[in-house]
DNA sequence: CCTACAATCTCCAGTCACTATAGATTCAAG
DNA sequence: CTTGAATCTATAGTGACTGGAGATTGTAGG
């Protein structure tokens, strides 16, 4: 465990932008690390794991809030499961709403920017299309 | 045209909340609209439709910006087609990808979830499946 | 005309998840 | 020892609203 991590390189492992990170510590998803005499975050292994979950989980959509929720399980292993997979059921069905209404959307568009394909036309059909969507 | 709106008829007329049209005639989608003595605003049936073409285009996904230069072209009508529609086109390819995003995060959530469906195992994987996701 | 109460007014703070800037210090390499 | 990169704190900005406080005004019933 020879292991002593600066703010930047922990960014750089983690893909994460430095001042993200003290965001994170600031809300409470990292705890407070600990300092060099002048000051410097020392970070251990243990901080670029908890990190690199927090991304993967943000990239997955999760909020901070669902994370904080995932954290908290973690310190309580005897009944993580059953709660975790709540967590990422209830998410899975946010994307899945949310993509039906892309899909919806995208349709909607496509109709609309083939009114008018690009050309001279003077008159065309965009800006009466868009506000008489139905969306 | 004896057409006169309160800020909270137009509110109700399209769907919006008064402290939106507020903001909207605070960041200039819509105009300064004219006052009683006693200061309250008063719209016509040209906000009306104004403020239900912005609604329609944010609704669509269209960023205040977006919809800015969207109606702006409407006052240039000689030229606003093909700007237009590449407003719409850009948007629309915007709209592609991330549904194509999203799907690939719904099947990893999917996968994660399967992991343990809600069963009292006490050690399960959603919680790695989520660190370990390549997302 | 008076009394309620609903609607409106302005101003400001909060949301979410960061991102960016300024100005001061500190660290690491040559 | 100097230079430049990295770090520190603190604060403000983003986008697109939303909500609340506290004051004024509009309106309907008695």
């Amino acid at each position: 465990m020879g292991d002593a991590f600066t703010i930047g390189r922990l960014a750089r492992d983690t893909g994460t932008k430095v001042p993200t990170i003290r965001f994170y510590e600031e809300i409470g998803l990292l705890g407070t690390p600990i300092r060099t005499a002048s000051g410097h975050r020392r970070y251990g292994s243990g901080d670029v794991r908890r990190l690199a979950f927090i991304r993967s989980a943000r990239k997955l959509g999760f909020s901070t809030e669902e994370i904080r929720s995932l954290l908290g399980l973690t310190e309580h292993p005897e009944q993580s499961c059953g709660a975790a997979s709540d967590i990422a059921r209830r998410h899975l069905g946010e994307v899945e709403r949310h993509i039906e209404q892309l899909i919806k959307l995208r349709d909607e568009l496509r109709a609309i920017s083939t009114v008018c394909p690009g050309s001279n036309v003077s008159d065309c059909g965009v800006i009466a299309a868009i506000a008489h969507s139905p969306a």
